[in-house]
DNA sequence: ATATGTTGCGCAATCGATTGCGCAATTGTT
DNA sequence: AACAATTGCGCAATCGATTGCGCAACATAT
């Protein structure tokens, strides 16, 4: 109930001034004098005036708002990824609004249609596991919205995407591996329907091929839902009991597998090794901590960040396939075989 | 550049009719006949018209927005509380937009301020650290938007919050140790400043001495930084050698404490059982998987989004203080003692 | 045939803020 | 003193959609 929104015009009416007057004070234009200018400051704050964006930015062409649509807020590396375009959104005077499309294309293409709604000035999605092909995000070029892809994609030549390069990180696991020895060993991947999964896989085993290594299918774990991995797991260490190392691709995995290592008294690096790709905060807590491909959560939404902004405000479309290298953390869970 | 945004003038001006009565066939208002509103919709669907809320919504009082800010995107708790949030607020046709305030009062300031400026129906506020007033949710109260605080909240008698009863649970996990003979135990709780904290020490201390058992400041853990948890776990099993159980009051806390348990080589439950407050995600990784009082951010998300809405749609500003119960889930970190 | 009711649509105002243009009052120039 | 330039502000239009009201055209009632 109460007292209705204050507006420019009732400023406007207190000061015995108009409202262009009011609006241009308060945006310190040089046309208005500073006497009045006081004069406005001051009432707007007694009456502590809010601006109503939605009138503003109904002539305004931009809104400053940014959207990231993420599949859902995963425990690990999403956190850290929003920290990092937060920042970055909120250097640069955008505000970031965070949607969540529980990895369902309905929801995705719902979503993707509210950014234009509300006019975003830019989009930031993380694509759900279901999507398959991007022509959902044609309203988005309609409305000259820029977008751009990140973390998991699929391959398209006509966005932005930003990831890491999956297919070197899962090479550079495995001649890590190997290069301790570890000839014997045995990847987690996800669902192969994913490029993220795909191309980590495809990686980690040509990394072995090219040392002459042929990796057997079993010892490439396809996983479509975590919940197979203590199966198929099982199964892996019958066929390979004497395996050495373990490759894990996400953080998701490692914890499950070092859990599942554990549960079976296995000593970790003694009797197996084990390496991730990780957002680095899992191998902290895991013991012993886990040498990891950093694949940082903060760094990527920072960078991607700057893409779309630059995007925006240079109003260019310029195509872009940004890769971000990981670093090797050297920790305590691979031990080097003679 | 491009075709800007066809709008509802485009369509009439297509049709030879007017905007108000696009506006209505769009709307499907009954005064408008089914033959024009079969052309205005064919009209609209080939230009592929999208409404803009700004202005709508500039008319209309309402946004269907919903705002929710939280301290960070933690890796525990918060995640799954989004996304039960999410549901309900899905379910009854609003938008979700998430801010994040990185722990500082400066930006949840900044955040609750363009709350209004977005004309959002509602806020959601999980606390910063730093907030230990509530003046500045005021300008919410003078836009007639309501406010549900959440999980991290302080003492307020005028605003609605919902948490679980903090205190009581610290009493249960004390309760719990005790009945299986861990008369010798540690308490690991947050910076003392967040309720949160403070509540949860002081039920866990009350379940000791309502047994009759005074335990000492030294094995009731007070961290301000997560750093500090080893060195005070050291100095506690230097002062304690022959405590036989650890209650940690979040999951944060949990899977460092039980690293630094494996660091040390103690086995658990065999030489020191582990207990904790958990979302029950953490818990299920952890070798073994730690007893916990359940305390699940989806539900957390999903009660509060409904009582949000319901303060929102009957104009209802009752004040609520509703705390949740937590539900014990025993799994294999705590021993019975003789 | 006149009065009354219904159907389908358009006019104009409105939401709140911004902006191009014009105009009066003041200041400066020669 | 006459003219030009500057200063400070207001009028009115605008962004895109919605809504109260009015008004034709046609159907129905008496």
């Amino acid at each position: 109930m109460g007292g209705n929104r204050v507006t420019l015009k009732d400023i406007a009416k207190r000061l015995g001034i108009s409202m262009p007057t009011v609006s241009r004070a308060l945006a310190d234009h040089p046309d208005i004098s500073s006497a009045t200018k006081d004069r406005v400051r001051e009432v707007a704050q007694a009456l502590s005036y809010i601006p109503n964006y939605r009138a503003r930015y109904l002539r305004a062409k931009h809104s400053r708002l940014i959207a990231l649509i993420v599949p859902e807020m995963n425990t690990f590396f999403v956190p850290s990824m929003i920290a990092g375009i937060n920042r970055v959104v909120q250097q640069n005077d955008y505000s970031l609004i965070v949607f969540q499309s529980d990895n369902a294309i309905v929801q995705e293409r719902r979503l993707v249609e509210y950014c234009t709604h509300l006019s975003a000035d830019g989009v930031l999605l993380v694509l759900s596991s279901e999507t398959t092909d991007l022509s959902h995000l044609d309203v988005l070029h309609d409305c000259d919205i820029p977008i751009v892809l990140l973390d998991k994609t699929i391959e398209t030549a006509k966005h932005t995407t930003i990831t890491i390069d999956d297919q070197e990180a899962g090479r550079e696991a495995a001649t890590y591996l190997i290069a301790h020895g570890h000839t014997r060993a045995l990847g987690v991947f996800g669902d192969q329907r994913q490029r993220i999964s795909s191309q980590r896989l495809k990686g980690f085993r040509r990394g072995y091929t090219d040392h002459g290594i042929q990796l057997a299918d079993t010892q490439l774990l396809r996983l479509t839902r975590l919940a197979e991995l203590e199966a198929q797991l099982d199964r892996a260490f019958e066929e390979h009991p004497d395996l050495t190392a373990i490759f894990t691709m996400t953080d998701e995995l490692l914890v499950r597998t070092h859990y599942l290592l554990m549960k079976r008294g296995i000593r970790i690096p003694e009797e197996v090794s084990l390496l991730a790709i990780s957002d680095g905060e899992a191998p902290m807590f895991l013991h012993p901590n886990v040498t990891h491909l950093r694949h940082a959560g903060g760094e990527v939404g920072e960078r991607t960040a700057h893409i779309l902004i630059g995007m925006i405000e240079h109003n260019s479309d310029a195509m872009m396939d940004v890769r971000i290298r990981t670093t090797l953390v050297e920790l305590g869970s691979v031990a080097t075989l003679p």
